[in-house]
Parts: C-alpha cells; structure tokens; sequence
DNA sequence: GCTCACTTAAAACAGTTGTTTGAATCATAC
DNA sequence: GTATGATTCAAACAACTGTTTTAAGTGAGC
C-alpha cells in the first residue's frame, strides 16, 4: 500500500557520483564543470540539481558514501584489537595499521573506485574547499580521537603532544604517497619497481620508523630568532 | 648612454605576484579569478596579461622566482657537506636537512612570503596543473637526482628503491605539515603546542625515524588477497 | 616644444559557469 | 484505460571567466 516509492535506485544517481569522484581527482573542484560530469555520467545536466541540490552538495556526497564507510571500518578494526586485548596495551603497530592499513586497503581497490576516491581525499587534504573542510573535519572528530587515545595508550613513555605531531605527518606521508605518485609524477623515471601491492608494506614500515623516532631536542637558544642572531 | 630602459621595477608587477601567490593558497589556481588578483593587488585587470602574458604564465612565474632560489640554497647546502666530508660518507641527518632543513627554514619566513609559498608548494603537490606539473618536474629533476645519489652513498645497505619510495615519504610528510597545519584543521583544539619553531625538530625526528625504520618484508602470501584472508 | 617606449585605464569580447524553468517522458497504482 | 508521482530533457538565465582592444597617461631624452 503506502511503500515508500523507491525502487533502490534509478542509478543515474550512481554514475554522476562515480563520474565526479573521477573528474575531481583529474582536475580539482573547480576546474570541474557540472557539464563535464554529466555527460560523461550521460545525464543531463539539469540532473544534478534534481538528485543533489547543488555543485556543493554533490561534493559533500562524494566523500559522504565513502568515508563514512572506511572511518566505521576503522573504528571496527581498532575495537577487534582491544576486544582481543582484553585490556592489555596495544601494540603500536596494530594500531597504525588499523587506521592507515585500511585505508590501503581501500586504496588498492581499483575496481570499485577506492582507489580514485583515496586519490581524491590525499588531494583534498591540502585543498580547502570551505564546504568540504567542515564536512572532514566532522567526519574524522570521533574517528581521530579514538585512535589518539589508543596511541596515547600504547606510548605511554611518549609525550602526548609528540604523538599527536607524529599522527598528523603519517597522515601526510600516506596522501602524498596515494595521491601524488600518479598526479605529479617527480619521481617519474625513477622508480624500478612501483608495484602497488608492495607500498602497504613500505609505508607500513616508514610510518612505524617516524612514530617510534627518537624524540626531538628542543634547543631553546634557537626559540626565538633562530639563526640569524648569531 | 645606452642604459637598459628599466628603472628597477614598477613594483606593480611584483604586488600581482604577491597577490596571486596569496590567493592561490587560499582558493586555489582555478578558484581564483584575475579581477581577484588585480583588485587585491591595486591594478588594472589588464596588467596581468600586459606584464606576463596569460594566466597559466603567471601562475609559472609565482613558483618560478621563489622555487628557483630554494633549489639553488639545498644545491649549495649539500655541496658544502661534500666539500667538508671530503671524500667520506656523508651522514644521511646532514642530507636530510639540507633539503628538508632549508625548505622548512623558508616556510618559517611568515614575513616575506615564504610561508605562503611554502604552503602553496605543498598544495600544488596534489593539484596536478598541467602548466604546473610539468614546470615543478623540470625544476626538481637535478635537485633530485644529486640528494637521491647522495643518499644512496650514505646509506650503501639499504635498496636503493627503498630510498626512493622513503624520500617520496618524507615529502609528502612535509608538505601536509605545512600546508595541512592551518588549511584543513583536522586536528583543531588538539594541538597545546603549535610553536612553528618546533616544527622543524620535530618533523627531523620523524623524518629520520622513518628513514632510517627496518626494511619492510614483502610476504609473497599477502600479495593478492591480503589481510582479510586471515 | 616633441618623440618614443613604457605603463595604466575603461570597456568590450566571446565563451563558460551553476542554476532554473516548464514541458515531455516514464513507470507504476488504481 | 486514467491518474499520479518521479525523472529526464532542451532551452534559457544572469553572472562570471580569461583575454583583447583601443585610448589615455607617464616620464625621460632631445
């Protein structure tokens, strides 16, 4: 009788999301144009506004569909490993290959667009889109406390600050390493070997090497001034 | 008698500069129009296209009279550490920080521009501008090659590859701590400590850290299926 | 005075932008 | 069949894009 009328989905819906998740990690938000993505979706271009909105809001939900979903596996991933705990510290390698590991996950995905979108949140990270910068840092808040907590935890020796500092460069470390090796390609040339399925290990071991790095010496003769004092 | 016919410079030309290198940052190359840059800059939207041509040429330009001179301090920076080892071994901490170091000293610099460029450099690394890929490819392919060899010197047991991907790390790492630390604000209200001044030890720590981290073993098991096959 | 190269100015160029409109089409329910 | 709601479509909207044109202003050398 009063079935929601739905059938699961026209699917149009489905390709302009999947043709923009395309178009703005070739060419950014901006330089991507509502025409560009629906006619490569095969839509017409009034269909955005009738599925989303607006150029915005179809942003929002190309990130929305999938990052919800990798930040709840992350969130699965650091609970299977204190439910195994049993209340014992974690290991610290554990804990980074529970946030970033499944990430990589996602990223080798090439058939179903992880990789692209994982491209696209690397690029996006230094792109700050107004409406997208919210949207990420409310997206992450609950996912990046936890996963803290969980390192402040395991390090106990390490001094919170420290470890926070270390997070925010092997998040950095990881965008760079999905988005820019086939964006900017600086290395072109170099590289003999760029098998995909060997960077989770080479970044698994770079990320756990700067965690566990020797702490910094803070010289404070250099606070203030720095060099050109002397 | 014959003087050049050029007072230094109207100085319009560089505040366009100064303009367009700080909008940039903040919206992006296509996000940002040239009636931004020339009303922000005090000039005739004209100007522009009178003092560089086109667009794309000035958005070259920015990067060219920063990148140029940055390159030229890390050349001379690492030719001084090989002309006081003479002949032995670098230390891979001291080459590390003539490219790091000197680039991170630049982005101290908040008073000359220097830390929007940096900034705007850290950005571009994900925003694959055709003009821009291909102009940052050329201006680092020397700079590259002479750290990379230098490196593969200093650390004769370790995979050459390996170095490789791990220097492609460290830039990615770097280029979020700057350009990530007050775009996107992931990590807003965590951070007691952000004094610019210690971002430097501390990203040298980690830098090294992960630099220096034990080989990855690569598990010919884990190379299809992976991690969720256990 | 005048010339000449350089720089700035206002206005217009054609093309593209995101968005809206109103009619046409479709599939389903009765 | 008709009615109903969801979806698609071509066309148009005003606003903005990078670039060009043409004229006016500038200051030095003669």
């Amino acid at each position: 009788m009063s079935q929601p009328v739905r059938p699961p989905a026209p699917e149009t819906r489905d390709r302009i999301l999947d043709a923009a998740e395309a178009l703005f990690v070739e060419h950014g938000f901006e330089a991507t144009s509502m025409r560009m993505i629906t006619s490569q979706a095969g839509a017409n271009i009034a269909a955005v506004n009738y599925h989303f909105g607006s150029k915005d809001a179809l942003i929002q939900e190309v990130f929305r569909r999938r990052l919800t979903e990798l930040n709840r596996q992350r969130l699965a991933a650091l609970e299977r490993l204190q439910a195994d705990a049993g209340g014992a510290p974690l290991k610290p390698s554990r804990i980074v290959d529970a946030f970033f590991g499944t990430a990589l996950e996602l990223a080798a995905d090439t058939e179903h667009g992880g990789h692209t979108f994982m491209r696209l949140l690397g690029r996006t990270y230094t792109e700050p889109n107004a409406f997208v910068r919210q949207f990420l840092a409310e997206e992450y808040a609950e996912v990046l406390e936890r996963f803290l907590g969980a390192l402040y935890g395991a390090l106990p020796d390490v001094p919170r600050e420290e470890i926070l500092w270390r997070f925010h460069f092997m998040m950095g470390a990881m965008s760079y390493a999905i988005a820019g090796t086939d964006g900017l390609q600086l290395f072109a040339g170099h590289f003999d070997d760029a098998d995909p399925q060997r960077l989770m290990p080479r970044l698994m071991s770079f990320l756990l090497g700067g965690l566990r790095a020797p702490l910094p010496e803070f010289s404070e003769v250099a606070r203030k001034g720095g060099r050109e004092a002397a």
